[in-house]
DNA sequence: AGTTGTGTGTACGAAATCGTACCGAAGTCG
DNA sequence: CGACTTCGGTACGATTTCGTACACACAACT
């Protein structure tokens, strides 16, 4: 497990200048207030950025790859929200929380910045433009989650592994990226085998390529109309949620 | 079968003199801006209070009774959060978001008050502890979401049709409570046959009765004990939630 | 008393997923 | 090169839930 398998495995390099899209619709000067305490980061697969229950000392800010919030349960694990330049790791202490009960860690690699809480939250108590827009994510994280659970209860499988792909590929910002089928297991919820069986349906329709963790998205609108509506709709909310901080 | 009853249709009157535990936590000076604003409200059975996509004009604060979020998709509706007096309904406005995407409906009914948004929102803005309780009520909504996706991908269906009757139980202050079998069908997500089979194995362990509608728990602990873990999970987070704010 | 509507129990084949086991293919490392 | 590890495909009986249909119980109303 502690074999680092991806320096073999090509895979087209992530595209160097995403931003991250929250940072960006910032005001700028609340960008430039933040922009000293911003530290550069890189994310590498599997990493950790939050233990269940850790205190949020930092708060993330992808430009690549993608991050995953999970709950553990006696019974499995199951994602609960992805990460990618469209948002932050660390959403609690907006609401006054200061810890995370969820495990967040990197699904893609990639790279972004972090900043530590108490300035991150001084910028935000101080301007409230700021504060609208994370508060404003926040909903939308919380929307995207509403849809969550109705997708794991009415969707099957097939449709559930279509969306994460499309969401994936999104935050890859690339039509190929590393992902073995175990990890989406545990992401989607259910076992291994079953994930196997979705994915040779995608394979089989000539949706995408799977090759040991290397996933490739091929035909991207087939791949959306095999996905469950869920996909449409929690895109079309955080394209809007940023269409309300352009200008 | 059991015709033990003891009256006829006739359900406990909904005791009286319960509040809202979160206008209860409010300092007292804010609860004396907002008293003259608060509009004394009863909530019939299957009262709507939100269309999907409706303006938030007013929030509520139930003091009995149990509002129910819903999602509405192409193939059916999911619950996706419960409010009784131990929260309100319309939360996105304090996220700067006018609009509740769900249905919000009346459960259970009871009482409880309203105040229209605008008033609300301007002690919330004007006083730090009041926004800072409100924005930790909307952290613990995000984490028992977090919590329903795991369930509904995780458990059966008799562990979570316990769960959602031991929290009416909390909600409706009273171990018999009005509730069809096909409205549960709805909540949990699933065929209402699916339900009646549930209710049986439930019934048949001597932990509820069910009777057209009306609900009885008759082993609180056997049915604490056949729910699944989320039960008490969200349960400890609500409580710890208002033990913050109390003193 | 009969009719009607609502709420519930049951049945049963179909589908999805579970749980587990095994095998093969691809890459890694000694 | 050969042993080992990781990843993925497949199989198959068990279990859960679906989807649908039908019958019964109770209450309200004529």
């Amino acid at each position: 497990m502690e074999n680092d398998n991806t320096s073999s495995v090509s895979v087209d390099a992530p595209p160097t200048a995403y931003h991250n899209r929250l940072l960006e619709a910032l005001p700028e000067s609340d960008y430039l207030r933040l922009l000293p305490e911003l530290e550069p980061v890189t994310f590498e697969l599997r990493q950790v950025l939050f233990e269940p229950g850790a205190d949020i000392t930092h708060v993330y800010f992808p430009s690549s790859g993608m991050a995953s919030l999970v709950n553990d349960m006696k019974d499995g694990t199951v994602e609960v929200g992805t990460i990618g330049n469209e948002g932050m790791v660390g959403t609690p202490i907006l609401l006054h929380a200061s810890k995370l009960p969820m495990r967040a860690f990197i699904q893609l690699a990639g790279e972004g910045h972090r900043i530590p809480s108490e300035p991150f939250l001084r910028v935000v108590r101080d301007s409230p433009a700021a504060e609208r827009l994370f508060l404003r994510y926040v909903q939308t994280q919380f929307d995207h989650l509403a849809q969550w659970v109705a997708c794991n209860r009415l969707h099957t499988l097939d449709a559930r592994c279509a969306r994460w792909l499309l969401m994936s590929e999104d935050r890859a910002h690339s039509s190929q990226f590393l992902l073995t089928q175990e990890f989406l297991s545990y992401m989607l919820g259910v076992h291994r085998p079953a994930v196997s069986i979705a994915a040779s349906a995608l394979s089989d329709a000539g949706l995408i390529r799977y090759t040991r963790g290397k996933v490739t998205i091929v035909d991207r609108a087939g791949l959306e109309t095999a996905a469950c509506e869920c996909y449409g709709i929690t895109r079309r909310a955080t394209d809007s949620l940023f269409a309300d901080f352009t200008g």
